[in-house]
DNA sequence: TGGTGTGGAGAACGATCATTCTCTATCGTA
DNA sequence: TACGATAGAGAATGATCGTTCTCCACACCA
């Protein structure tokens, strides 16, 4: 097994594990056993856990909003629609086998306040979903596409906080419903 | 020491240890040493880190929802006013020193997975502040208040999200704006 | 064929942690 | 004052974890 497969496998191992059951829940011996790479190779591709960590988080920082955008472009009927097809697709995030909230919200709550490389790389899926959901309210014709962009990031975190704790994929509902009320009070400025 | 003053004495080294560095990050040593309660009576007074874990939890689910049901009886004008009186709450939360996001969202993320009982306690803090803004829509001259406590709830719980992990209070400034939006559309079904 | 380096399996190390145990001192009571 | 129960300090225990090391097998090259 060379080097690359080494590090997907790796990496596969890791989401898989430390999504599932937390970071300080899962020892490094379990993601050895998990991807059949040697501790010896473990420690060449990632010298710590904490670099394997924050190289989790980033891949799937990329994969989760390329599969977020991939859907929004390929479902959204006009630039007015693009927002609600967001919740549509959490809805489907959220009734997903295995679904236990945010990677990121999870691993700052839980090591944030330790390790800084941890937290920055929260901070960055955060920054990088806004500047996406920005993108999308930039296209209407709205007086401040800026701050209905926050607000849809606001209903988007919070509907996944909800649905991770209460374990129910509705909670994609309301913020849905709350969406298209701002989406149109925006529209139509009183 | 008696007994009673052991526990509030664990109970407010749980509390500020657990939040502030997270539950797995703080041994029970350093519990021991923040209360200035010897190990043995720790040990009886709570007979597991994990039965300490949940009483901290509820214990902070009381008084957190306390302070919120109060300062909106307080603050409120009037029914109409009381839903956006819990995003100025949220806001002086979110600006107080050592704010590090909701403890449930972070120890459910830490350990809701391992520990049925702290995701029990998790589950019932977010029901209770359900039902606390089911209370107040239900006194506004709305069609659909159940929904608009949920659509309240999700901005609630994403504007924590974002000000814990972005470390700006401002996060609830969106929030309440669209807040706003939802009770005067509400109020106004077209 | 002999030497060298790489890789894997897993033992070893050192630290930390939850929990229990030991020893000693203190205190209320007769 | 003497005794029995209780409490505190902190050592001990047994487990787990991140990380490193040892040992051996195998492949490549002269």
């Amino acid at each position: 097994m060379n080097a690359d497969e080494a590090t997907t496998r790796l990496l596969d191992a890791a989401e898989r594990e430390f999504y599932e059951r937390g970071i300080q829940s899962v020892g490094m011996d379990v993601i050895r056993a998990r991807s059949g790479v040697s501790l010896k190779r473990l420690y060449q591709c990632f010298p710590s856990k904490e670099t394997l960590v924050e190289a989790y988080l980033r891949r799937r920082d990329e994969r989760w909003r390329r599969s977020l955008a991939d859907h929004v472009a390929a479902n959204a009927r006009s630039a007015q629609d693009a927002p609600l097809a967001v919740f549509d697709w959490l809805h489907a995030w959220f009734a997903e086998r295995g679904f236990r909230g945010c990677a990121f919200i999870n691993s700052f709550g839980e090591l944030g306040a330790t390790s800084p490389r941890i937290a920055e790389a929260g901070r960055a899926h955060k920054d990088a979903l806004r500047r996406y959901l920005r993108g999308l309210t930039a296209a209407l014709d709205v007086a401040d596409p800026d701050t209905l962009a926050d607000q849809l990031l606001t209903l988007v975190e919070g509907a996944t906080v909800i649905a991770a704790m209460s374990g129910d994929p509705a909670a994609a509902h309301p913020a849905k419903a709350a969406a298209a009320t701002l989406l149109a009070a925006a529209r139509t400025p009183q």
